[in-house]
DNA sequence: TGAGAATATGCAATCGATTGCACTTTAAAA
DNA sequence: TTTTAAAGTGCAATCGATTGCATATTCTCA
């Protein structure tokens, strides 16, 4: 092995001839050791280059100091600015980020959760799978009273605390926009409504509609799983239809950019004769030509909020529990792909 | 507290009068322990609940399975895609990722490897911040002969693996393929030359050019952080000169495309008076009008690589420590803002 | 000067899992 | 039937830091 692994506070005590619990009070200022001595230690401590051993004070005090954070997939612009918040906020209040991603795999988001649990993670932060649709693995968490906070896909039966937009707003709002503009045979691509995500988003564009007196048309709301394949494959199904909308309110910016691409490959002008408005706000949405209309969620903030939220949680054990869900605005990005009053 | 915390190998023990040596071996499959007690053992822990308490274990073993990464930003699209491809072979292999970001600070990078060190990761993985000149704090991690793996920005001097890209090749690359369609005046935007990946490239950058027999002029070097803003001024500025530039090889897509809209609002046409390109391949930079040619770094293969690496280094122990560099392939991805030929 | 208070430090158990060594039981060999 | 080997378990120490409960020393005031 290597020379000998790391100096502990037994080194130290050894060395100035005192115990290892005088040591350990000193290093952390516990006030019953003198001011002469926690020098003395401190300055020891030093020259030998200690450094404390975390999992060994872990393991004592019953507490890692970690939350860990579950996305389906972590190089998503949402996800991981979503994540940079959290870090900030943890690295600020000394805690440590483990992360995983699902995949969107039920299975794998099972063994992930095991798995922090068994590393005793003070707090999980989770995202959940596209498949998920089953929370046995979470009471892990929420029997043992650890705290739990949800975020964007979320479980709704659960006792948690969760973060989320108003997904019934933001339906409504794009739609209202499209209508606005003067669209009228609005078609929705939605994601699988058995996340409420979805389904709160289907419901906002609904409503939308029926305040307008415009029908809702069963053919012009698409389900599937948001890829860019599955918005051009969308696009060519909705332009084939008898009646063929005139605007798509998309479930993602990926999807809203596919049918750009395809409807401007067709000679389809945007937005003239087809309206478009995604959701989310990435990165290549402001670039695109015609640049995409789309909602922005605070991804950022979300993550700082869920961090404080999780933080909070852990350090006041003896609070009564009571969950909120904290919604979070989301902002109307009216760009070029569906305005055309001006 | 909470209801009794969980339970242990004890609470198992207790419940069938055994040991906690047999549970322990029991539930790791040791073959000193005969099928059937094994088999009374792990259902007797199944139906408990128990969860084994990897602190513990890690503590006795003097190993975490847990590796730290450290990037400068978690949601920049190359880190984060990176960090995915980390994630992915560490799951396979049973290690957890610990994630934190340096802000391209000195001393925050510096806490957060102290931190991790204290966390006894098995392993390190780190792209430098933007201001590391000094390497003391990763000192801690080399004389312990606890495995480190830079990528990205490396810190050339320091006995370790390193994952990166041929910088030399991708200046050489970009240069030459802006000369080939026809530029002549190429500017160069560079980041911090401290950084070897910058200073490579600014090197293959000189060579293309002196091997075309093109002047290399100085004025038309910019360096600076390569943010957004640092594009638009970098753009301006160059446009002012006595003779001004016709092509510009960026450091990186985010100033390329600050470029770009800044030439398309003052009705600079591209790429037939101004060729562009940029490095990294954003997801931006696909769809931007018009689309940014750019350099692809295999970002979540790097990831996968480094994660590979690290981890053999890890689990073999014994070897004799041989550091390697590996140089992973850029793609040069010809698009619109250079090529004027077809 | 002596008693109690205040101050400073040490002992040993604890957190939960692991493992070298020792012990017991059973089976096989002589 | 006795000896020896093999198989199956348990004891107790260990990993390193923390902390309740002593104990030891110094100080203060009657």
């Amino acid at each position: 092995m290597d020379k000998k692994s790391s100096v502990t506070i037994h080194d130290i005590a050894r060395e100035l001839k005192i115990s290892a619990s005088t040591v350990s009070r000193a290093l952390n200022d516990n006030p019953r050791i003198s001011r002469f001595t926690k020098d003395k230690i401190k300055a020891v401590a030093l020259k030998m280059g200690y450094q404390p051993n975390t999992i060994a004070s872990n393991l004592r005090n019953q507490k890692t100091n970690t939350i860990g954070i579950v996305v389906p997939l972590i190089n998503r612009h949402f996800f991981s600015t979503f994540i940079s918040g959290v870090e900030e906020v943890a690295f600020n209040t000394g805690y440590n980020v483990i992360i995983s991603q699902s995949n969107d795999l039920l299975e794998k988001e099972k063994k992930i959760v095991h798995s922090l649990f068994s590393n005793r993670v003070d707090g999980l932060i989770i995202s959940l799978s596209m498949q998920t649709d089953k929370f046995d693995h979470l009471e892990l968490f929420t029997n043992k009273n650890i705290p739990l906070v949800f975020f964007d896909r979320v479980a709704p039966q659960l006792k948690a605390n969760k973060i989320v937009v108003d997904d019934y707003a933001v339906g409504l709002k794009a739609t209202q926009h499209l209508i606005d503009e003067g669209y009228r045979r609005i078609a929705h691509l939605a994601g699988p409504t058995v996340l409420n995500t979805y389904h709160d988003r289907m419901e906002g564009y609904m409503a939308a509609l029926r305040k307008n007196n415009l029908p809702v048309v069963e053919e012009r709301i698409i389900y599937n799983r948001l890829t860019r394949m599955d918005g051009q494959e969308a696009i060519k199904h909705l332009l084939n239809l008898q009646n063929p909308p005139d605007a798509v309110f998309c479930g993602n910016d990926t999807t809203a950019l596919s049918m750009i691409m395809y409807l401007k490959r067709i000679g389809i002008r945007i937005p003239d004769d087809f309206g478009i408005i995604g959701f989310s706000n990435e990165p290549f949405s402001e670039v695109v030509t015609p640049s995409l209309s789309t909602l922005k969620q605070p991804a950022f903030e979300m993550g700082e909020k869920a961090a404080e939220l999780l933080i909070h949680e852990i350090e006041d054990k003896h609070q009564p529990r009571e969950y909120r869900t904290i919604t979070m605005p989301t902002e109307l990005i009216i760009r070029e792909s569906s305005f055309r009053k001006g």
